[in-house]
DNA sequence: TACAGGATACTCT
DNA sequence: GAGTATCCTGTAA
């Protein structure tokens, strides 16, 4: 470690969903694993406003052992399997506000190597322009389920601040009627590892 | 451009 | 228990 990365705590996932999107922008998303270090800067983020919004797993409060997570306090860590893909979302709002902010893209930053291990790829900004594809490069899987980004393993810490924040729709939710126009999509302008 | 892959959960039978 | 859908990605054509 050739600097302290300082951990944000719960004041900042206290924020509202939208806020914290736009917050998590530029921030360190860090896994400890037994192979070394990963880490990289989050790039993309999208919104996720529980109960009024139709394309969340907890659209109407829905509240299963799955999106269980989502109901508990700020900062937990809310991993869902995707077909075989495993994504990874920061829980928002309060206890039983059923709110979250996925990550969609990072940009590699510390353990590079380690990542290139786990997802040989061509081109090196494929590596995490995805958030199927940045989970397996960090080593993120269901073992995070309900663990908390405040401390190790997984955890996320103060980055530089981006200087522009683009805005638009979301993604991959074009059967959640009016809620798929809803523009919860953030991400650093001009930035490669933003998925296409 | 199409399609399979295979974890979870909902909606029928 | 079967059928369908999902906050997706790699491969092949």
């Amino acid at each position: 470690m050739d600097w302290h990365l300082q951990s944000l705590d719960v004041d900042f996932y206290s924020q509202p969903t939208i806020d914290l999107a736009k917050s998590l922008l530029g921030c360190i998303l860090v896994k400890e694993t037994k192979d070394g270090i990963t880490s990289g800067f989050i790039v993309e983020t999208e919104a996720y406003l529980g109960e009024y919004d139709q394309a969340a797993h907890s659209y109407r409060n829905r509240r299963t052992k799955r999106t269980e997570i989502m109901f508990d306090q700020p900062g937990m860590v809310y991993t869902y399997t995707m077909h075989t893909h495993c994504l990874v979302n920061v829980v928002s709002g309060k206890v039983n506000q059923p709110e979250a902010v996925l990550i969609r893209a990072v940009e590699p930053y510390r353990g590079i190597h380690i990542m290139l291990q786990r997802r040989p790829v061509k081109k090196f900004q494929n590596l995490t322009s995805g958030p199927g594809k940045l989970t397996k490069a960090l080593g993120i899987t269901m073992e995070d389920y309900g663990q908390s980004f405040l401390e190790p393993p997984l955890y996320i810490a103060k980055g530089k601040k981006p200087g522009k924040i683009a805005q638009g729709k979301r993604i991959g939710i074009d059967n959640s009627g009016e809620a798929r126009d809803y523009p919860y999509r953030f991400w650093i302008p001009n930035n490669p590892f933003v998925s296409k």
